[in-house]
DNA sequence: GTCCAAAGTTTCACATTATGGAACCCGAGT
DNA sequence: ACTCGGGTTCCATAATGTGAAACTTTGGAC
């Protein structure tokens, strides 16, 4: 049985906000009092109170949303930075075990948008790219966010940097659909002659993919040490960071 | 003194949690005591728990900050249509004054995003712009943004979509000290011939602006009705959903 | 290193509050 | 009309939340 802890009205009432923010979909009153196990009246009362604090508004067809709190987060320039304050542990860690530049990426209007990075540990390599605007076919993390339908798939003309860097549709259609297969994706040398970068998804509680997290170096560094054993140790390394946004692995992680 | 709700320890949570996600900057235990006014071993207890729900977390410095379920939220494409449907009833308001177009837009990724529309009531002036990639400068939610530093200014040479579009520096400079002189903007024939749209800005809780609510139709009439008029009428509509924000006229309102 | 104040946590008696069962309300469908 | 599902309100009482006081930890000054 769960240790007193003297907030059982508190976690009860953040348990029900954590059903609401985690689901994909509107939930409604009986699936949150079936979910949660308490009696119709105590989920009534607290959803009030929650309804009350901004936490959580009820749609149209009186369905539970996250509320007014949680859309000024999101609307503020704060937010990415608080998500990027929750993975820097896990990019840390694989800073430590990559030695290599670590960098966060989400998509954002449509884009790809860099938001965090954690400098190699040589002295050859350091290239910053938070706020650098790069075409995302070119890199790692936008191929991720691609092949996970994160990112709308670009239109027009793809713009080429390096004679490696996948032009051609089909090209980056097949690259995709090994990023899917893999579970992580690779950019060698078409952001940038002699950079290389290989990625993988951070993903929510329904098996959407919210962000991708990359590691980058000089190629033949990261060729040495194994393209597909750096893919799989950053798969491995977001799992705990996925699992903090509610993903449990197992869950269906197909095309969001 | 405040009715009985069966939930009071709810409601103290949430307001600890509320005071967190409204501040700019992360809160400190003792300034959180001081504001609430709760007992310290109080206070201590329900932001324990908040943390163990993933509401809250403490940065480095032991300050808190909105939670892992906060990023979650704001990492998924939702967390734009629950912002829109807070906007709803608002842009509802302004589509019954004013019978024309009313469109709201963010800032996402640099760039300007529009996210939701009223359509006009009139027959003539049904342009939907959602998702619709325009240059923010020649629009009025655009220069909305920029003057009030919710989107970088624009870089590089300023394109012309019509004889009208401020495609010289100075002009838009000058045009962007004229919205913050009289807290909206208009843009008069520059996205498109015979369009005018007058916007006005959506503030949070410390005046920050994080939208921009715009009313559009054809020229003609718009003119007819008074774009001064027009301008006022939007920033009186908006308190009620910068309000909701945790905004309060009179706060500070200046650059953000 | 020591000392001290500020930041924060733990303990516990008991007053207050939260709880859940039951009654009730409302709207939609038959 | 009745039934059912989604909720809300009421109320007796058991359980929990509260805050004062004691205690611990941390950071800065000397």
């Amino acid at each position: 049985m769960a240790a007193q802890t003297g907030s059982q009205a508190v976690e009860r009432a953040s348990a029900l906000l954590g059903l609401i923010v985690e689901s994909g979909a509107p939930r409604t009153f009986s699936s949150l009092v079936d979910e949660l196990g308490l009696a119709k009246s105590t989920t009534s009362r607290l959803l009030q109170a929650l309804e009350r604090s901004r936490l959580v508004y009820r749609d149209r067809a009186g369905a539970f949303r996250p509320g007014a709190l949680f859309s000024l987060h999101a609307a503020r320039p704060s937010a990415l930075h608080d998500l990027s304050e929750l993975a820097r542990p896990t990019m840390e860690h694989l800073s430590v075990l990559s030695r290599e530049t670590v960098n966060l990426a989400v998509p954002r209007g449509g884009q790809l948008v860099s938001i965090d990075q954690v400098d190699s540990r040589y002295l050859v390599g350091a290239t910053n790219w938070v706020g650098v605007d790069v075409p995302a076919h070119c890199t790692a993390s936008g191929k991720v966010l691609y092949a996970y339908g994160a990112l709308p798939l670009p239109t027009g003309q793809l713009e080429r940097r390096t004679a490696h860097s996948p032009v051609d549709r089909a090209q980056l259609e097949h690259a995709l659909v090994e990023v899917r297969r893999r579970g992580w994706a690779a950019s060698l040398d078409e952001l940038e002659l002699g950079l290389t970068a290989v990625a993988a998804p951070v993903r929510a509680v329904d098996g959407s993919v919210v962000a991708a997290v990359s590691v980058s170096g000089p190629t033949s560094r990261i060729n040495d040490n194994g393209i597909t054993k750096l893919g799989d140790a950053i798969v491995a390394e977001l799992r705990g960071l996925s699992a903090l946004l509610g993903h449990q692995p197992g869950r269906k992680e197909g095309f969001a």
